[in-house]
DNA sequence: CTGAAAGCGCTAACAT
DNA sequence: ATGTTAGCGCTTTCAG
């Protein structure tokens, strides 16, 4: 069921056809009609090969998502809502979201070059960015449309939206030395990522605000998952004097580290002080009740489909805000986890 | 950068450029070599619209998965290493898996329809099937190849792989049972979705096999989420004869139920007895630990990709498994949750 | 308002 | 072993 055979059963051009099917002006309104009713009933749907060879465009928007060793289990969880919001603005411009998925086996930068270079989609949405992230000096390069999940130290004028770690490290710190903590540890990626060293910035930045020095054997490396959180738990229960604060900066590092510290019999929120990093539907389900951070995860991808959008010559009209470079806001969810003293 | 502008850099006929660049036989090595060389070296990837309009094929295989409301946020867990799986397969015949995000707000057979139409897959993977499946019979009409993750009720004959519903609980029964339990109840999921008739109809089964009365009350529906797992607790709660076990038929359920049981200061594994679903990264931190169930989703995706491949024309050959049809196979992982009258 | 025809990038059939 | 060319399905001039 191609044009043609749709423009013959109607007995007329395919030029017509088509520019009826594409709600150009210049078509007698009865002949639209004629073709709408046709393309319905014979369930005629262009092929978008066809399409996106003579426009140059797919109206498809790719969001390239690593499935790395450390979060191919958790990651799904952040995303999912994310682009939940994404798509609920692509909607309205008749943008198909496909997740792209680059194996573990595939080199990232190779993987990318072989989705842009087919021409596969029209723009793109990267994530897990890392320190300094080849992608996107490639992207620029090739002018590619694309909006960054994640700060990187790469060098360029894009767009990009990262989450608050460094506004996370300093609530937190601040919370905890109010509740009269010094030693607070902080549970990172032991990866490349960059918003660990985002995180740990912050951190630092946060003690000296406290007047707190900082000592590296806080710095608790661990894979951003529940097993990391239970690494991250041992790490501090082997130190000679336990740190007596920990801030987290993956929302599954928590369920490990609970479980870790139960086995010793140590209860957060009581023994010692624990702040999550996002609140989720496993660390709501915590007990005790989780202190973490609260963000929208669909407002989170409706921006980032706004903000790549505002970087695309067929779009840019409709969001004229410029190169969209934001900082995301995440809004303390007070838990009973770090509140000492207070019996349990 | 096109086959034309590459041909014309190397100052030979673009035929013979793609000759080159797909391997074809009748191509002089040493002409094969200065293509290749040229290719990378300008970074020429051929269009795929190009390709797909040529060829009728587009290389790339579609995993439709359904970001529900109730499973939005905890069906990525589940998909990523499924996907992960399905990758290593496809990537031996140069096949790209790409994720496609049906909204929420669109109508899975709307969504379908489109993509399929579109040409934009040469195969899917669907998932989520329901007790009657309209996707099902469109794609058969259609005759675009694919596979179901999920048995259905729609008639015809098409590859599908399932996880082992009946057979959880049948041996989830059978322990309860052997365990002394006799009120046993379920929490399965409020929705249409096939695997809640197919749990449903096995734990009927395994009672009677026990000699135990079907009772419509030990049957919970909730969300398959931490949410639901919590309602399903409440829901035992409020019987005036509690349940004394209960099973679960989706991984994330466990969160809720053992918080909601928490709070109600009831126990799992000492006053009640709790069989999870999947073991998943989440169950596996929960206390006491949870009997559930493993299952190894690389091993699901890498089948489902052979599935997959094996109905399809150009790969058949290498997949000479005929159509599968497979109960995917869960295995016991005993857990504290269990086994009562044991003390804590 | 509609039809005719060019051409997007590519591969495969055919010619040399 | 290589060059030439038709044509995949579509949109968009350009004529009329």
């Amino acid at each position: 069921m191609s044009i043609r055979d749709l423009a013959r059963h109607l007995d007329i051009s395919i030029g017509t056809v088509s520019r009826a099917l594409n709600g150009k002006s210049d078509v007698n309104p009865e002949t639209r009609e004629r073709v709408l009713v046709a393309a319905k009933k014979l369930g005629y749907v262009p092929n978008q090969s066809g399409r996106s060879l003579r426009q140059g465009t797919t109206n498809t928007i790719g969001f390239m998502i690593e499935s790395t060793i450390e979060s191919a289990d958790s990651g799904g969880n952040f995303f999912m809502p994310v682009f939940e919001g994404v798509q609920s603005v692509f909607r309205r411009h008749h943008l198909d979201l496909v997740a792209l998925l680059c194996g573990t086996d595939e080199d990232p930068a190779t993987y990318l070059n072989r989705v842009v270079g087919r021409r596969f989609v029209d723009g793109l949405i990267i994530s897990a960015t890392t320190r300094n992230d080849p992608r996107i000096s490639f992207l620029l390069e090739r002018k590619i449309p694309f909006v960054a999940l994640g700060r990187s130290a790469t060098r360029g004028s894009y767009p990009w939206i990262d989450l608050d770690f460094e506004g996370v490290a300093a609530t937190a710190v601040a919370r905890l030395v109010h509740f009269g903590h010094r030693r607070i540890a902080i549970g990172v990626p032991a990866s490349d990522i960059n918003l660990g060293y985002v995180f740990q910035d912050g951190y630092k930045r946060a003690l000296k605000m406290s007047g707190i020095h900082f000592d590296p054997e806080l710095v608790l490396r661990a894979h951003s998952n529940e097993e990391g959180g239970y690494q991250v738990a041992s790490g501090m229960l082997a130190q000679k004097q336990m740190p007596t604060a920990v801030i987290l900066v993956n929302e599954n590092m928590a369920i490990g580290l609970y479980r870790r510290f139960y086995e010793a019999g140590i209860h957060p929120g009581r023994d010692v002080a624990v702040v999550g990093f996002r609140e989720s539907t496993q660390s709501r389900f915590l007990s005790p009740t989780l202190t973490c951070f609260r963000i929208s995860l669909r407002d989170l991808g409706i921006k980032l489909a706004e903000a790549l959008l505002s970087t695309m010559p067929a779009f840019m009209s409709n969001y004229p805000q410029g190169r969209i470079e934001l900082v995301w806001p995440m809004e303390l969810v007070p838990g009973e986890s770090d509140r000492l003293w207070r019996g349990t």
